[in-house]
DNA sequence: TTGTATGCGTTATCAC
DNA sequence: GTGATAACGCATACAA
């Protein structure tokens, strides 16, 4: 609307001492300051941003990446993230991740936002190739499903996190436990079965046990359907006595379906989730889970970000060359607190 | 990095000629349009987003305004904002809203995006002049919590929803019936108080029969013990056997302080909730609501929005003048579906 | 302490 | 069919 030209004009001044008030130039004479700043009152003028990121090459714009933001815990990190970005002064751009279009990810964001937030997305090696060569940095909060390049990342430390609640099993009596994961492979879920895997394992190995673990890969959408009919497989061997989730959304589901097919939690089975959300809490019974310290994720990352942006070549540049070899992905690993609630207790004696 | 210039020069051709390729226009030759796409191709050459906007005075880009986006149903729209916006071209910019920071929203937001969706805050009026003056226009999913001048409006239909609700309590015996709903005037749940209060008015008209009602205020957030703090005063009044609740997060408090309390849902108490997300069907029990059909209200919203910047003067810009008579703002209201569960039953014989 | 001039990467209007 | 060139609104080096 009213623009910097405006201002000068009603103000008697020239146009660049108008920016110098703007950006609060301390040289500028405080007799013509006021008379700028009654100007732009006046006038309601507000700087043009799309102008000035022309300029600066800077934008204010961080983008953040996720494919569903249903899941009140991909959710909650964004309020998380939004408020760390607002507190350094950028605003967030929010897009859905969706792998068919990808190839779209670097034309609608190239030029527009200083850097990335990836929620567990995994993005292709070209991709992010374009992002670095743009040096555009990016950061995923949640380890991407599958291993990427040089990828920034804060997520929970989930080996040791499923070291706690496989000992507890164990101690509670439990020796068939089926772990209810993701089978998309690019997911956030993903790595967490693994990690669940090595905890397993040592386990049997500290406590002299032998366990039988079922892996469960849930279909891609809709949790709460994959839930039952994974549980109605599950059925069918009746020795387990304990089930672990990968995320809360998938554990109400398995909760809801044990009460539909009469199976008592935790009289019949016992379920322990991941991540925390408001909701198992609530349930009944109330689950119990590893909570994912969400905030300091969010302020991390967002931490971590900002400094690859506004401090250029401290990492990954080593700017020219093609062995990135100052390129050290950093990756931070948050300790999770295990919540232990009523949906978990001393295994059934089983005939 | 590289620029429409590096393109031209690599191709052999001017730059005029790069923008004609990229906007597809056919009286390119054809080996000249190869010669362009292969330049950018091995450049690597994405358009910068920023320079257009500033040249087209278009950003792309639409505002989202909410305050606590930890809510499963506003993470639901919003999902649904941004699925529409793809589909038309346009990214999200997120923002939380907080009050205390409605002076810099405009600052932030004007240049930089195109329009704006609010979700249920009512803004300064003087904010909205802003807004109006430098035509950008601004939808509103869920009514503001204080009437707005000339804000469009997506929701649902409060009052008709209701009058499902009052209906079946009615006819279900229930004659003392609690709201708890929100205390503070500013936010998306209070115009549902209202609304309640002409649909129980109504119902009486209808049954001839006469209903008691309670109002509880929420206090502004941690909406589950507030639930719990309600409760407590309401079990002083035991006449009372139905609750209904401004939305699910409220409502899976309540039955959960019900639990706690010893009061059994429906036995003692049926509650009915308004919005119908996810958990809501998970509970024990699983409870009745109002479902909100989010991803109609989104898309609406969004195309409402579309049209506003796409066909500018159609509505409010009358353009001049202090008498904005054109703007006449569209209140489009969305029919509820009830949802009757087992959290709802015949009201119990009170002594 | 303030003014002038240049360029950021586009689009769009002209000429040629 | 294609090539110069003038804006868009701002930041800033340099001159005054």
């Amino acid at each position: 609307m009213a623009t910097r030209n405006d201002v000068a004009r009603l103000a008697g001044v020239s146009v660049a001492v108008v920016s110098y008030v703007l950006n609060n130039k301390s040289f500028v004479k405080e007799e013509t300051r006021r008379k700028v700043l009654a100007a732009m009152e006046e006038l309601g003028y507000t700087p043009n941003l799309t102008a000035r990121s022309l300029k600066t090459r800077r934008s204010g714009q961080l983008a953040v990446l996720t494919n569903f933001i249903g899941n009140p815990f991909e959710a909650g990190i964004l309020l998380h993230l939004e408020e760390a970005a607002r507190w350094k002064g950028y605003m967030i751009a929010y897009r859905s991740y969706d792998p068919d279009r990808e190839p779209e990810l670097l034309a609608q964001l190239a030029g527009r936002v200083d850097g990335i937030i990836l929620l567990g997305q995994s993005l292709a090696e070209a991709t992010l190739a374009s992002f670095r060569k743009k040096e555009i940095p990016l950061v995923s909060v949640m380890s991407p499903g599958q291993p990427c390049s040089h990828i920034h990342t804060v997520d929970l430390d989930w080996t040791a996190a499923y070291r706690q609640v496989a000992a507890e099993l164990v101690r509670l009596g439990h020796r068939h436990i089926a772990y209810m994961g993701h089978g998309c492979p690019s997911g956030p879920l993903y790595p967490r079965m693994g990690a669940f895997a090595a905890a397993v394992r040592e386990a049997e190995a500290a406590a002299a046990v032998t366990l039988r673990c079922d892996w469960l890969a849930l279909a891609v959408e809709g949790r709460y359907e994959s839930a039952r009919e994974h549980l109605l497989k599950l059925a069918a061997e009746p020795g387990f006595t304990a089930l672990v989730c990968a995320n809360d959304l998938t554990a109400i589901g398995a909760c809801s379906a044990c009460r539909e097919r009469g199976w008592t939690v935790p009289g019949r089975l016992s379920i322990v989730s991941s991540e925390n959300i408001l909701m198992v809490s609530e349930t009944h019974p109330p689950i119990a889970t590893l909570d994912y310290p969400r905030q300091k994720a969010a302020h991390q990352a967002m931490e971590l970000l900002i400094r690859l942006i506004e401090e250029p070549g401290h990492k990954e540049a080593s700017g020219s060359g093609e062995a990135e070899a100052g390129a050290v992905a950093e990756e931070i690993r948050l300790p999770a607190t295990f919540i232990p609630r009523s949906s978990l207790a001393q295994a059934p004696q089983v005939p």
